[in-house]
DNA sequence: TGATTTTTGAGGTGCGTACCTCAAATTGGT
DNA sequence: ACCAATTTGAGGTACGCACCTCAAAAATCA
């Protein structure tokens, strides 16, 4: 049987309220109570029942993702796997509710996490740009004790919260290799559409993709990046100039997390380019099953959400996460393996 | 406020008792009363909290793996993921235990299957090959109340136990699909280095890998299965002979789970084929990382195990799963999303 | 040493549920 | 309408812990 609060007590020689004073952080206890307390946790492999503790406690987990407005099929995933958590994790007493941002308004964010209640809210994953002016919000919310994590893009992981999503080089640089080995062994040119080279995950991407390409197939030419800003009209226009204008592309790829918009486009042109993007969506999976696409680097919604809801509670407990579990993978995906 | 008990008590105008008779089960409640109770449920939205109601149990799971005896490094770490998943699922009450068998001797998983206690075992992850004696000890257990899942290799899923792993065709398939992309697109033959093929999961790998090969790469020649029957001498014999009598083998499939004792012989031979084999281990990963193979088809052990655990549980608990969430990914790597 | 502050113990209540007992109410059969 | 069988209610204890209060003990200071 597992030791209890009360194995506890008599093994360090002390009462139960004091080992409630140890366990919990309280005040009014003597350092060396403290530490004869810790070496009967030690001695006794005791560990906290955290169920019942919540049970006690009366205890739920609130928290809340903030993800940018507007987006589309990915995005609509990550919201589809909140709510999916919301059914899993119901039985723990975890809850999470999604809020939209602009993601280019720093002021409106900074402000929405100011305006945050320790007693409504418990942590916070945030979808957005680095802005300084967030970055402090983060900081701030630390100090009052929501828990607070970087989700799939955005922050530096500093040492008051985690990141969880994948790095971006990396993923950059397997879609290089890819690419690279995907393509004819001849010179060619590569097209890369993204919506905007401001966010931080595109740069990385390219940048990851550029080293590999460079690097192993010199015979590959990496256009500058066209920037659709999201707008389909625009997309249509630039991408057909680019054919237009240069002979010989044999590969596309789309950085970014919204692939729709840009592959619609790219499919209907028929050019026989090695197409390769990111993130699992119902458009990139069927293009991928019909072949009109190559691979799709991804990450896993269901993984990235359920991770930051543990990592979450994790830190609201004031406990250490596992990290293998945490740790989100960067996935390839061709027609079969889907 | 979540609703509880009490409030479902009220709300079918019944007693505490009764509402407890309904969730658990027991006899001695009318139908139509039953009834009254259900559709309170409904209408309140009554989640059961699972995390008291095992707490007033005193309830805790405790799982049993059947693992292979011997194995190498994949093995391994599956094991390493068993304890670590013990940690981070002691505050949910489960536990796992390891026990090795002989994969080879259905009579004894049969026996060890039978006598199994259900006071003692609340459920069985098994890895063992196809066996009608070890199929009808599973579906007695079951009958005796004990889960079982079938894990990572093995019996065909059927409606009393679950398949927690990945599905083995696709998975040879997208070995198949990446060797035809990754080696050269002029004639040639391709190694496929077994440890038996009497082992359905190399079977079925190698199944999917002729398919696409034969589909699409018609230059490349699908060479008969090497069987090397786990033994490190004989391995050397016959790939070193095959090589010597083949010329132009451009490409190695290496199927089985421990790919470590093939790999070494063949990278140690510097013939510049494609290799492509499955797992990562720290072997493996060495490799990948060398530059001596050129990818790896896999499944993550940690989530293997997390997820047979979170079965065995929801299945004990008569509760539904989250597909999403045990649904095994076949991953990819290469060098760049190690 | 006495007064003051800090630390500790003892004991209670409650979280939402399981499971037990015993008596009361309801039902069915005749 | 009566007896027996079945169904239901009321109430208790327990699970492991949080959190509260009050008093007693110990340490600290003057």
């Amino acid at each position: 049987m597992r030791p209890t609060t009360k194995d506890l007590a008599i093994a360090a020689g002390v009462s139960l309220a004091t080992v409630d004073r140890v366990l919990n952080d309280r005040t009014g206890v003597r350092k060396d109570t403290v530490d004869r307390v810790n070496q009967a946790i030690e001695k006794l492999g005791f560990i906290r029942n955290m169920v019942a503790a919540n049970l006690a406690r009366g205890r739920d987990y609130r928290f809340l993702f903030l993800l940018p407005r507007g987006g589309d099929q990915f995005l609509a995933e990550v919201m589809a796997r909140i709510n999916e958590a919301n059914l899993a994790f119901a039985a723990e007493m975890m809850r999470a509710e999604v809020r939209h941002i602009h993601d280019s308004d720093p002021h409106q964010i900074a402000n929405l996490l100011g305006g945050l209640d320790p007693e409504t809210v418990d942590g916070v994953a945030i979808m957005a740009p680095e802005f300084p002016q967030v970055r402090d919000a983060m900081a701030r919310l630390a100090e009052r004790g929501i828990a607070t994590v970087s989700f799939i893009s955005g922050q530096v992981s500093s040492a008051s919260d985690d990141f969880v999503g994948i790095d971006n080089r990396a993923a950059g640089a397997t879609a290089g290799r890819l690419m690279g080995r995907f393509a004819p062994r001849q010179p060619g040119k590569i097209l890369v559409i993204a919506e905007t080279m401001h966010a931080r995950d595109s740069l990385e991407r390219r940048l990851g993709f550029d080293e590999v390409i460079h690097a192993d197939y010199p015979h590959l030419t990496v256009l500058p990046s066209l920037e659709t800003y999201g707008d389909a009209e625009r997309s249509a226009r630039i991408i057909r100039a680019s054919f237009a204008s240069h002979s010989g592309i044999v590969g596309v790829y789309v950085p970014g997390s919204e692939a729709r918009v840009p592959l619609e486009i790219v499919t209907g042109l028929a050019t026989g380019a090695t197409i390769i993007a990111h993130e699992r969506t119902p458009f990139t999976e069927a293009a991928l099953q019909a072949g009109a696409i190559d691979a799709l680097i991804t990450q896993d919604p269901g993984h990235l959400v359920r991770s930051a809801m543990r990592i979450l509670r994790a830190r609201c407990d004031r406990r250490e996460i596992l990290a293998s579990q945490e740790k989100i993978r960067i996935e390839i995906f061709i027609r079969e393996n889907l």
